[in-house]
DNA sequence: CTAACGTTTGTCCAATCGGTCAAAATTTGC
DNA sequence: GCAAATTTTGACCGATTGGACAAACGTTAG
């Protein structure tokens, strides 16, 4: 009810800008964070004039709603996907590979999702203790049956799932950083696979040596 | 020479009040960002009118540019600590602690740091790709070491060490999403005890059960 | 006391910001 | 073609911003 209509009844072509100018504040969201961003570098982005711009979204604050709201759903995809069916280190192993492809396909929506973060999470607060902690409390609970089905070591699931998000999420929001720490040979398009190696060694077998 | 005199030569109560300032705008810096940060806020914080505040940092940037310094040094100190002598397992598990404790002991810092990665790191760039990328190069051939004597399974140094970094500085800059997700109960001080076991665990045996 | 120096503040400014509004241009339904 | 509805724009507004500046305040050395 304070929403407004559940059907918003947009004519094509209101479908089409609003699309749009999503694509476009989420490029400059989320590198110059909500603040740093101005409805005149939206604007241009997806070329358009300022009070045009504002014929579809009201307010600058009804851009960044809209888009940390379809962020969420897909963000945490791969989370909702991870079950109790097929071998439980196979689907931990597949659940961070998809993960870090999320990374590397989607990096603007990873680095608005920190921005938002960072800040306190002021809009999405709501979230995070509502939809998000089940969810994570849920997969908690599958992950705690397979440790004690003797499929994985038994450890912390909640502190497994944010090493999970912290190790592959690392390679969007920090990505300025890992290129040039890893120079202009390594650093280039092959960083992603040496990640997913690397990732899958240490979640399955750790730094200790074989012998 | 391009940056003035090498002593800048200032009074007891210039030091006093530059210190407040910088603390002040560390607080603001790291929880608004750069540009959402207003230097009223940081004068305000610091118990001083703007004109003040101008008057000791001459520019918003200035204030920010010497944090930053600051904070890098500080910041690479545990990595720089790594050292080849005594057990590489140890080793890296003490600077895991390390780094988790920094987290726990100096969220801003952090934060304020991955603000500017976030954004591209526009400031510190020419810092990432010379002193940080020389250090870890450095550190990287430490760790090869290990690995070619068997002390520790072989992997990607370069991937190791940012793995680390990403785990934990996540219980600093996602905080927020960590308080949320574990809930009032385990959301409380235990936290970093309990992923310091985690991390612990993880960097050392993986998930694979020991059977 | 007073001159010199360092510190603090009130006032002001130009630029930029988010957002409004009425009018013009365009599309759409008939 | 034409009228209604939708879309686009230029001009504008009040608030906020980073920063300038001169005057005032305080302190200290002589």
């Amino acid at each position: 009810m304070t929403t407004g209509t559940d059907a918003p009844r947009r004519t094509r072509i209101q479908q089409e800008k609003r699309e749009l100018i999503l694509e476009a504040a989420l490029e400059v969201f989320s590198t110059n964070g909500f603040r740093g961003s101005t409805i005149d570098q939206i604007a241009e982005a997806a070329g358009m004039s300022k009070p045009n711009l504002l014929y579809y979204f009201r307010r600058k604050e009804d851009i960044h709603e809209t888009l940390m709201q379809r962020l969420l759903d897909t963000w945490l995809a791969p989370l909702r996907e991870l079950d109790d069916i097929g071998d439980p280190l196979t689907e931990l192993r597949s659940y961070i590979r998809r993960k870090l492809e999320m990374a590397r396909d989607f990096p603007r929506e990873s680095r608005l999702f920190a921005n938002e973060i960072l800040q306190g999470a002021p809009r999405i607060m709501p979230l995070l203790a509502g939809e998000l902690k089940t969810l994570v409390d849920e997969k908690a609970v599958v992950i705690k049956g397979w440790m004690r089905a003797g499929k994985i070591a038994r450890t912390d699931p909640w502190h497994l799932i944010f090493s999970i998000w912290a190790t592959t999420q690392h390679y969007a929001d920090f990505d300025v950083q890992v290129r040039a720490v890893l120079g202009p040979n390594r650093g280039g398009d092959g960083r992603f696979e040496d990640a997913a190696r690397f990732l899958e060694q240490l979640f399955l077998d750790g730094l200790k040596p074989k012998g």
